[in-house]
This record gives C-alpha cells, structure tokens and sequence, in this order.
DNA sequence: CGCCCACGTTGACACTGTCAAGAGTTGGTC
DNA sequence: GACCAACTCTTGACAGTGTCAACGTGGGCG
C-alpha cells in the first residue's frame, strides 16, 4: 500500500458511514477493522476521532467549491437558480461530507487553519455572486441580507431534504430540479439579472 | 419526589446540556448521575437513549407549535415575516429543543405517534398560512413551493445561526429582528397581503 | 553498520449503553 | 393484618468505545 492508501480508505469508509447512518455512531475503531487494520493504525493519520471529521470536511469544502463555481460557470444567465442547484445537488449527492461540514459540536472550522481556508472561500463565492446580482449600487447591508437570505434558503432546503421530513409533508414535486426551481421562484429571489431575455 | 420529577429532572439536565455541547455527547449516565440517581433509574421513565431525545423532540413541537401560533396571531399584517421571527426566535431560546426535532438520526418521527402528531401539527400551521397568503386562487403546486421555500428559508437561518457560521461570515447585522427582519425583505416573500397599509 | 522515523501492533484504562436480577415502597384486595 | 402486584430505584455485569502508553518493524540515510 501506498503511504497514503489507509488514511483514504478510512476517509472513504467514514463517508460512505456517515452518508448511511450519520456521523455519531461513527466508530474509530470499526473504520479500523473495516480497513483491516488495528483499532490503533489510524491514530498515525488522525490525530483525533475529531481529526477525521476535520478531513472529511476539508474534502467536503474542496468539492462544495468546485461544484458551485462549475455551476455559476455553466449556468450566468441565473445565478441564483444555479446556486442554489448546486447547494442542493451537492448535499444530496454528497451526504456524508455535507453532514459533517456544518456541525461545529464535531468539528470546529476555527480549529484547522487549511479548513478555515477552504470555508472561506465557499463563503467568498456566495459574496462575489450576490455583488454580481445586485450591482455595484447595491449597499453593503444590502448585500449581507441577500446573501444571508440565499444562504439560508439554500441551506434550509438541503437539509431538509436530507434530514427527510420534507418529502414525508410536501410530497415529491417531480424531479430535484423543477423543486427547486419552484423554490427559487417562490422565494422572489431567482433570475434577478435578465428576466427571459 | 411526586412521580414525575425524575423523569422532568433528566429532561431539563439533557435539553440543557444539548443546549451547551450538542446532543451526541449526552451521556445516560452523566444525566442520571446529575439528577442524583443510579444509572439506571432513567430506564424506568425513557425505553432507551432514544427515548429521551424523542421526549424532548415532543416537548420542542409543542412550544414550537404554540411560540408560531402565538406569533401568527400577534402579528396578523404581515404573517410570513412573524412566523420567520418566530420560528428562528424559537431555535435560538431553545436550542436544546430544536437540536434534536431535526435530526432523524437521534429520533425517527415516524417510531413514535405521539411525536408524529405534534410533528404534522406544526406543518399545518405553515400550509394553512401559506393558504392564507396565496389566496384561494393559488395552485397546489404553487402552495407547496411557497411552503417549501418558507420552511428552508426559516429553517435555514435558524440552523445557521444556531450552528455559528452565520455571524462569524455576515457580521452581526444589528438585532436579531432586525436580520430576520432584512432577509425577510431580500427574499420577495414578506409582507404580501397588505403594503404599509 | 547503526540509527532514526514513519507505520502499525498489542495492552490497558475509564467511560458508555444496555441486559439481568434484586430491594424497597406503595396501593389495593382478600 | 396479610398478601400480592406494580412501580421505582439499586447493584452488578457485559461488550463496545476513544485514547494513552509501550512495543515491534522495516526502509532510508548518515
């Protein structure tokens, strides 16, 4: 094995747990077994049981970013909608690390300098696209409340979409993509920059 | 001690620890040992460690049924900002409560009828204002996307300030009133049935 | 060669949730 | 009063957990 090869199998079998049951029965010493190794290995790449839901994060933020920016990229006519898609999209697809990137009890964002950078820069994408929408009129406070708004709405669908009780009470709303599209335009939010040019 | 003290001990000690640390370091054991008690007495007033996290999740929906209600009512002109006031104003008085009511993992709604009932109370409440708002001209699907994007815009600014990412990003925007009261406004959701009457 | 260091091992500790069995009190019925 | 049953709580045990400590072990480098 690789040098590197244990700490991304136990990564890998973390998120993979984490995705299915959620990251509290997490065992350090089951993801050992489950990578063969003694309950002890991966202490030599974790420093912590916290440690690994540091990493996990760290990851999670990396691939949060490349998927908002692909999605602003490949949609600029509504960024809003393609915001918000890619928030949603990327919980769901991506449970085990969305679980555990805004869950301070497990592990704290100040805590890791690399994971504060990469939180950051999640947090930069948001801020750029709302200064994007609202113009360079807009005023600063303005801009905090959008981007609050967007943030929570965003953020408030992906989990209730994971955590389950929404399609208990709404029902299925045809695909992931009309409901959020109903969503964004419910919310008063979406194609704020060209309406159907 | 009448009959129910312990069990109302063990509960106030667990919702106000989840308050302090989260709910996945609560400790049976350190709750009874809190309460004076061996560690198994609270098995005669919960089943299991779940018993006690849907006990407070029933607990939670009742005052966050009435806290809505009491909101709605006060505020009759413009129910979707009261209702955002009040759902946000809930999880940040009663964190111990509302950290649990949402997380399937600790207690599934549907294990327990109770739980189930208090649970779907809640949700009338969004759907029959959301009906209130639209008109009853309003389609179906247009109900459901409003109610969706009221409970993930709601839910999303409570778990995010709750959780801490919020403040440390946006800065505090003065009150908490006032935030709600600003994002509110930036999403096009507030004050729809009458304009500064 | 000798040495170090990264990696992995075994062993132990306190702590956890939970099962099992017993003790004490209470209330009701003969 | 005597008995029984239910309820509440206690003690004791078990496997499983995170983590500290000490112990191999093998490869790279002086």
């Amino acid at each position: 094995m690789s040098p590197q090869t244990l700490r991304e199998t136990v990564l890998k079998a973390a998120v993979d747990y984490i995705a299915d049951h959620g990251p509290d029965g997490l065992s350090f010493r089951q993801v050992a077994q489950a990578a063969g190794v003694s309950h002890q290995a991966p202490y030599h790449h974790f420093t912590d049981r916290k440690g690994i839901f540091e990493a996990i994060s760290i990851e999670g933020y990396e691939l949060f970013n490349s998927a908002m920016l692909g999605a602003l990229a490949g949609n600029p006519d509504d960024p809003t909608t393609a915001l918000l898609e890619a928030y949603v999209g990327f919980a769901l697809d991506h449970r085990g690390h969305f679980r555990v990137m805004f869950r301070p009890d497990l592990c704290m964002i100040s805590d890791n300098p690399e994971l504060q950078r990469v939180a950051d820069a999640s947090f930069d994408v948001l801020v750029d696209l709302v200064r994007d929408v609202l113009g360079p009129k807009a005023s600063i406070s303005d801009i905090r409340a959008r981007a609050t708004a967007m943030w929570a709405l965003a953020h408030g669908l992906a989990t209730l979409l994971i955590d389950g009780p929404l399609e208990n009470k709404i029902g299925r709303i045809g695909s992931r993509r009309a409901l959020i599209r109903a969503v964004a335009g419910q919310s008063g939010m979406a194609t704020p920059k060209k309406r159907k040019r």
